[in-house]
DNA sequence: ACCTACATCGTAATTATTCCTATCTAAAAA
DNA sequence: TTTTTAGATAGGAATAATTACGATGTAGGT
């Protein structure tokens, strides 16, 4: 997914693209995630009394129109990014700050020995943290 | 981890012990999760005016002794448990509470397909969430 | 029994998120 | 073109989780 799929999205669903609407967008064209404060803030640098109800309304119709993709972040606070498409997890340097994703869901590919008293999962967080090959070889 | 060897622990530490103190600890006795707002309404039915303020100053306060644990849930609403020590991921049940420890660690086993360029996992948070096949099959 | 540092209560403040209503806008209908 | 209408927005109020604060209470040592 990227931005000019998400324009497709809107127009083939009939959404209506409203400067608002566009602006919002536009902030996810870096592939980086934001809280709904960052978003409102940086909207409100351009477009003052850009509405925390149109942040938020606007948001979630994209979760639903498969552009945006949401998760909870460790501190309760949600961030949202561009939809990958396939959900992915992450592996962290944290020496560098490079992210490394990982090739597949190990959920998706019933990697785990789950236990029987499991029914379904309907929300799962894997978050990796470490030295990356390059930091350890002291190429960076 | 369990609620005798919490006490020890607050003892050593010369923790005041209080019947809210008390009181709190004791509910976790179940070895299962809730959430600040769970654990103030089941000490209320006992001891009206328990304090939402000593409810999360406490509950803060196991984590900082290393008693319990907090973990996100996906809605965003902070869950608590008994730290169990050991190296464990667990599935939650997010209509009963219940915790379900993962027989082993996937990155331990190394089922996970690793790119290249992770070099060393130094930290790694594994939480799975859901229903357990009790609450599934209207059992509870 | 008496101190005193720390706990608690009750409530107010804070923060993220959702809801409400009047107003606005763009496209369809007349 | 004018009117209608469905949907969108602004602004602010409401809600819910969490944290902070001042006055009062109490556990544990002396």
């Amino acid at each position: 997914m990227n931005v000019r799929e998400a324009y497709k999205i809107l127009r083939d669903k009939g959404i209506k693209i409203t400067p608002q609407r566009q602006a919002l967008l536009e902030l996810f064209a870096d592939e980086k995630s934001y809280t709904a404060r960052e978003i409102a803030e940086k909207l409100r640098r351009y477009y003052p009394g850009f509405s925390y109800d149109t942040v938020y309304r606007n948001l979630k119709l994209y979760c639903r129109c498969g552009i945006l993709t949401e998760t909870m972040a460790p501190d309760g606070v949600a961030r949202f990014s561009l939809n990958t498409g396939q959900h992915r997890h992450y592996f962290t340097c944290l020496a560098c700050g490079e992210k490394v994703a990982l090739e597949s869901c190990p959920i998706e590919e019933n990697k785990f020995n789950l236990p029987g008293k499991v029914g379904t999962i309907t929300y799962h967080r894997i978050e990796l943290f470490g030295k990356c090959a390059a930091c350890e070889e002291g190429k960076k």
